[in-house]
DNA sequence: CGTGTAAGGAATTCTGACACG
DNA sequence: CGTGTAAGGAATTCTGACACG
C-alpha cells in the first residue's frame, strides 16, 4: 500500500475551507448532509478535510452556479467515478463479509 | 510566479500539527521563538501551518533527539538554506528600499 | 431545496507566567 | 534551555431548529 500524499490528507478544518473555496460553513455541511463530500472526524468531532475535498468542493459550486441541484451533482460524481456508487458499496461489504465467513485471510 | 504547491499551503491548525508530528503544542510554539518555524497566522491569530512545515518540524525532532539544542539546529538550517539567514533578509530589504526610492516599478 | 441565522455547549487556541533544572 | 502546566479570554466548531421559499 503507498504512502497518501499529501493531496488526500484530511488536515484542515471547515473554517479554512470556508475561506479557500468562498462556500459558508453551512453550505460545505449542507453538501456532506448531501453525500457530496466526506471529511475525516477528530475524536471530538470537528471535521478535517483534504485539498482533494477543497477542490471537489470548488467543482461543486461550479455546478450549482450552473444551476444543478446536489443530487443532480451527486449523480454526476457517480458516474465520473469521484465518488463510490452505494450499490456498490453495499456488494463490496457483502463479499467481504462472505470472505470473512469462509476463511479468507483479513488481518 | 508559479501557483505554490499543495505541500506549501498554510491551513494546519497547531493541534493537527501536534498530532502528525508527536510535538507538544508547547514545543511547536517554543521551536518558533527560537526561529526554527514560521507558520501563518489567521486575521484572529491562530498559527497556520503547512505540509513542510510539519515535515521540518519532524526534522527539529529528530536532532533534538540527537541532543542539539535549538541554536545549533537553527545553525544548520541556515547553512542548509532551510531558512534564510536574518543577515541576509536586512540586505535584501535594504535593497528593496533603495529600488523603492529610486523608481523601480513594484506594482 | 438550499442557505441564513440565533442558541448553547464543548473544544481549540492564544498569551504571559511560574516551575524545574 | 526546553518543556509542562494552570489561567482566563477569545475564537471555532458542533448540532438541531426555525425561517424563507
Amino acid at each position: 500500500m503507498s504512502e497518501e500524499s499529501y493531496k488526500d490528507k484530511k488536515v484542515i478544518t471547515i473554517g479554512t475551507v470556508s475561506e479557500l473555496t468562498g462556500l459558508s460553513e453551512r453550505q460545505i455541511r449542507y453538501y456532506e448532509e448531501r453525500k457530496l463530500i466526506f471529511p475525516a472526524r477528530t475524536k471530538r468531532g470537528s471535521r478535517k478535510y483534504s485539498f482533494s475535498d477543497v477542490e471537489l468542493l470548488m467543482e461543486i459550486a461550479d455546478k450549482r452556479e450552473d444551476g444543478l441541484q446536489t443530487y443532480e451533482i451527486r449523480q454526476e460524481m457517480i458516474r465520473e467515478k469521484k465518488i463510490e456508487d452505494p450499490k456498490d458499496i453495499r456488494k463490496r461489504m457483502l463479499k467481504g463479509q462472505i470472505n470473512a465467513r469462509f476463511g479468507v485471510q483479513n488481518d
